[in-house]
DNA sequence: GCCAACGTTGGC
DNA sequence: GCCAACGTTGGC
């Protein structure tokens, strides 16, 4: 029994880590979340669901390309490496605290969509949709099967 | 368990 | 760079 495909929108800066360096390494442990709904998300996430790729703190903030859930969430390795900024001395290899997925690349996006083209949409999209809700700042966050359709029907409008 | 202080996120 | 909103920490 495999379950259903789900789909999800996961945030990071481009100055950090965008698209084009996924696109460019393939497929990224997506490591450094320290939230525990995120990661609680992450979690739930089985191999194939759909990614939405948004770049927050950029120049236009939206979402930028299509990736994929490459496997199923393990720990994040970063958590118990002094050195990283991730490091975290409360959590340990018995219990790990923290755990990601890998994200594989799937494309860009002909044109993105502009967070500002999402609220928009709002309305459509519902109250419930995490990346609009007032004071929400999840870095990963699910979407509905109507939402994803709704939003990449919003792609190449934007000329 | 309360809550002030602090750190982080992320749009602008 | 600013700052609102939120999560976490830690004293009590």
């Amino acid at each position: 029994m495999t379950a259903r495909k789900r789909y999800w929108l996961m945030k990071s800066e481009p100055d950090d880590f965008s698209i084009d360096d996924l696109k460019r390494v393939g497929t990224e442990p997506w490591t450094g979340v320290r939230n525990y709904q995120a990661r609680n998300f992450m979690k739930a996430m089985q191999v194939g669901d759909g990614v939405l790729f948004y770049h927050s703190n950029a120049e236009v903030p939206g979402i930028y390309g299509i990736a994929e859930v490459a496997c199923t969430a393990y720990p994040d390795p970063s958590q118990f490496d002094r050195k990283s900024k991730y490091f975290d001395e409360k959590s340990n290899p018995e219990q790990p605290r923290w755990e990601l997925v890998d994200v594989k690349y799937v494309r860009h996006l002909k044109h993105g969509i502009s967070l500002n083209q999402i609220r928009e949409h709002a309305e459509q999209l519902g109250e419930d949709f995490a990346l609009i809700r007032k004071g929400t700042r999840l870095s990963v966050l699910p979407v509905s099967a109507a939402q994803w359709k709704l939003l990449l029907s919003l792609e190449g409008r934007n000329e």
